[in-house]
DNA sequence: ACCTGAACACCGTTCAAGT
DNA sequence: ACCTGAACACCGTTCAAGT
């Protein structure tokens, strides 16, 4: 916490950590995940790889402080929803991130693969169960539902970067299942193969986030008074 | 489909896909994903790393049979489970599928990281459409519920898997989290603190997909008789 | 037919040494 | 103080050559 940046000493320093972060999140949207390499980040940085490390650790540490930049601003974006009830606040709340995620390649890749204990995704998770606790929910349900709207919307973030993205000429995703269904025997996959293979995911999304939360409506005791 | 395997020329062949399968899911429960390397498989084989790809076309390829013998049985167990409306039936399908992903190391991140078209992964996803077809739901909504309470299964099996990993010295997801949560300024994770924490991943998992369930149950337009 | 040997083109990470 | 050079211990994958 204070052996790089501080005064100004010594030399000019090419490097720091909000510049090496953001050139990482540039060369993840223009690359993948898979091609974001600590010697490829130094080399976009006219940089030996050896350097980065007096920045970040590891590369674990790396791609925990470029989830938590993603997740900056989600609660923000949501608290905007500030009128509604509790269940839009929610809502947004969850759209929110998957729209972080989205806005950068392999982000719920990255997401996934890190726990940032930073401000952004903690004030996002404060956010979340606020919502829930001043509607009146319980404290265990307010926590439980935290966990199960975002690990459904990881989930989901996945799947749908994960779907768009081979680009190779083998088929991909959408391809592979149907030839895999017709060639079998599925009568229920066959049968819903226009929804299975739809690439509509906006609206796939919304679908799961409602299930939750009309569930979680089933749960709710309407507080008194407000 | 005929390169390996068939009759028996030439040599008794030391590899197979089955046996070669077998080792690597031994190797996954044993150290991880990460440790999971070909040249490891190979050693505990007693082969040199090359041979492998006689037959798997990529450590990809491997992967995705992997995540394709997690799924085996998955549908039959839930299927024992015949009695039962179709949400009863709907539940035992996520949990077996969960359980599936907890019997190795890191399922859940073999089973994210791959797309299997095989014949166990089919089938648990037909079985999965056929109990809400069956039971009155569009075509639409069937194939919906599908990806939503499957990506919402991953998801928290995913971050089950994470959360008892480590193991290491450092202070891990729960030390980390209550850490940075006592020292900032967040009042509601504050007060929820002890659900957050909670290392109960089968009651948080149950809670997630009563919400699914109830919430699939609003959407619910009984079928005539049967 | 099946596997070895050896190579190709990489990785993350460490650390003495330079400036 | 900040970065380079060079190394360490690996990776996935390919393919001529052996048996």
């Amino acid at each position: 916490m204070s052996s790089p940046s501080s005064p100004a000493r010594g030399r000019p320093a090419r490097l720091d950590r909000a510049r090496t972060l953001q050139t990482a999140l540039a060369l993840l949207n223009q690359s993948g995940l898979d091609a974001l390499t600590m010697r490829r980040l130094a080399d976009a940085m006219d940089v030996r790889a050896g350097a980065l490390y007096r920045y970040f650790a590891t590369k674990q540490d790396l791609l925990t402080a470029m989830a938590e930049r993603m997740m900056e601003g989600v609660a923000e974006s949501a608290a905007a929803m500030a009128d509604g009830d509790w269940s839009e606040r929610l809502a947004a709340l969850a759209r929110a991130q998957r729209t972080a995620l989205l806005a950068h390649r392999d982000g719920a890749r990255v997401f996934a693969g890190t726990h940032s204990t930073g401000a952004s995704t903690l004030g996002f998770a404060d956010a979340f169960v606020g919502v829930l606790r001043e509607a009146g929910f319980s404290d265990g349900d307010a926590a439980r539902a935290l966990y199960t709207v975002a690990n459904y919307t990881v989930g989901h973030t996945l799947e749908e970067q994960a779907a768009l993205q081979p680009g190779d000429g083998a088929p991909e995703g959408a391809g592979l299942l149907r030839g895999a269904v017709t060639a079998g025997t599925y009568p229920h996959l066959s049968a819903t193969l226009p929804t299975l293979t739809s690439t509509d995911f906006a609206s796939l999304f919304e679908f799961g986030l409602d299930l939750l939360v009309e569930g979680l409506r089933g749960r709710h005791a309407p507080s008194a008074v407000k």
